[in-house]
DNA sequence: GTGAAAGCGCTAACAC
DNA sequence: GTGTTAGCGCTTTCAC
């Protein structure tokens, strides 16, 4: 079952070396012996045995890709516009979630390494360095962190204006008059939330105004617990009068929340969200936005990661992708 | 780079074979033996190299997967349930989609036969016998289709109950006093679409209503196509008075159709989907459905995958899951 | 240009 | 229990 170069080359007469240059599309092979290699190699169905080229040529044609969840549209897309980029080149994707799960991910990192794969396109669960990442970089394997940056981790990322895109939401909210504007978002821990709360804080002091710790609402990362934290954020006694979601899993939540608590939008709560989805102008109000070019990150991920799996050495780039800002009808301000 | 076997053995002053076995956890070792190896593989940092346990076991402990589009909710959610049973045992999926392209397919599939998956979960793109899979089969290689079974093709198949769904769905628009029903779906040359086109004629046949071939969309499998089709159906002058999408990238082409054609839902048309999903609730009026346990179809796909790796030579299974149907405003009639 | 031969790192008989 | 010895299927010098 299969078979081998060896058989190939017994068929064709010649010896398996040449057979196999011939077969391997490399080396010097006569037009003659070529013909009768890849002749034979017709006839007898002749199909490459990927692991075996790989353990000699230690070349995989592989990439491993965690997610925190590959349900996550925004994960999804940016999967997809990583395999666009990687397909067109031959490699494969091993794909892996790790539901921010710092020591799951740290197995699917040496899952991955053990399957050799030629580099890594992942979302760092935590902002800061964890040995597996950096064991990674130092033993050389092309890494590409996406979505996040983890400090202490020497390796290129591609991430969105997470700061711009948060403080034009925020600025927004605040030219409409809202001062009480509250903010669900999942832990800082995550670096890109980290970031755009930093920002919500930032934008809001630079306006003049306090920063209420009340208005500030922490989950996890599902939608499930975007729901509850949005919950105890409204039902409190001096809810805000606008509130940011920052991203696709808290606006869901905090939608249904909001819906629970009988709460219109934007007459009783204005709101913009991060992360903007197929349904959000399905919905009535619209959801105003902070649109992500998803699929766009995984392809400049993809195409930073061939990047270095061809050997580019320069130093480690931060790739920052701007965000738009879509104002649609659930902050109170259509605009036009 | 890479502690092997080899190297452990030496420095536990044992024969590789010995190492092998312990390292490996098959055949017999003594303690002492035992812990000098695994303290020496701590020492020097081993890591089995997947790759070469593969080819001399020829077990990868990996398993390809072939969607349309992973960006599908659909597909997305069917891939993480398909991977949260398989990664209990220690696999690893290749992600790849196919596009609803034959061509694609069979190379991706060549792909993952080259990098000797032990098994495959596709969605097949057409739905007769290709040569590509009719070849997987007599290699005798695990395959499980999903979402669609594919003619000729001897192989499990977990689907759900596109008939039942739909007859549902399509009895329900009837009971409400519906006659003139559109539907708008992909392509029938997709085994799981012309199941539900299928059932759609024969519910308004066995309710005595006449199929009339206006009110059939037929598209792509994008939300764009399904935009397009919507609106061709929407546009024409005797208009359907309710209308059943066969799927989630339909559902949503179809109203973003009928908006930009200033129909309202449900009083200008009634309207039911199939497939569910998180926003299906958010909008106005909330989608009435026909929801699939779309995780679930993955994770069965992944037990009957592993079933057949680890030797079940049963019959192929059909696996049919059911649907539920439900009501909201979208029909025109809130029940309860 | 082509062939012989030595691995890549591991598993798996089989003999001791 | 442990070691010896072949491979798995391919790549890759290095002579010829």
């Amino acid at each position: 079952m299969g078979v081998t170069v060896k058989q190939v080359a017994q068929a064709a007469g010649v010896s398996q070396a040449t057979a196999a240059r011939a077969l391997g599309g490399y080396g010097y092979v006569s037009p003659t012996a070529r013909s009768a290699i890849e002749f034979a190699a017709q006839e007898l169905g002749y199909r490459p045995h990927a692991l075996a080229q790989a353990l000699a040529s230690s070349v995989t044609r592989t990439v491993g890709l965690v997610v925190s969840d590959i349900e996550n549209p925004f994960f999804a897309a940016a999967a997809r516009g990583l395999s666009d980029v990687l397909e067109d080149d031959g490699y494969t994707i091993l794909l892996a979630n790790s539901d921010e799960d710092l020591e799951r991910e740290a197995r699917l990192v040496e899952t991955f390494w053990a399957r050799r794969v030629d580099g890594l396109v992942i979302t760092p669960a935590v902002g800061t360095a964890t040995p597996h990442l950096k064991e990674l970089v130092q033993a050389g394997v092309p890494l590409v962190l996406f979505d996040r940056p983890a400090r202490g981790v020497k390796a290129d990322a591609v991430m969105v204006d997470n700061k711009g895109g948060t403080r034009t939401a925020v600025e927004h909210l605040l030219r409409l008059g809202h001062r009480r504007i509250g903010i669900v978002s999942d832990y800082p821990e995550i670096p890109s939330s980290a970031e755009r709360i930093q920002s919500y804080r930032d934008t809001l002091v630079a306006a003049g105004v306090p920063v209420d710790e009340s208005l500030i609402a922490l989950s996890g990362p599902t939608q499930a617990d975007g729901y509850q934290a949005a919950k105890r954020l409204f039902e409190s006694r001096r809810r805000p009068s606008a509130v940011f979601t920052a991203n696709n899993m808290m606006s869901i939540g905090t939608m249904l929340a909001l819906r629970d608590l009988d709460l219109v939008v934007p007459s009783d709560v204005a709101m913009v969200g991060f992360d903007d989805l197929d349904w959000t102008t399905l919905i009535e109000p619209p959801l105003t936005a902070v649109r992500q070019p998803v699929q766009e990150i995984g392809r400049q991920a993809g195409e930073r990661l061939l990047a270095r799996i061809r050997g580019d050495t320069s130093a480690p780039r931060r790739i920052r992708l701007q965000t738009e800002f879509v104002i649609r009808g659930s902050c109170g301000a259509s605009s036009t």
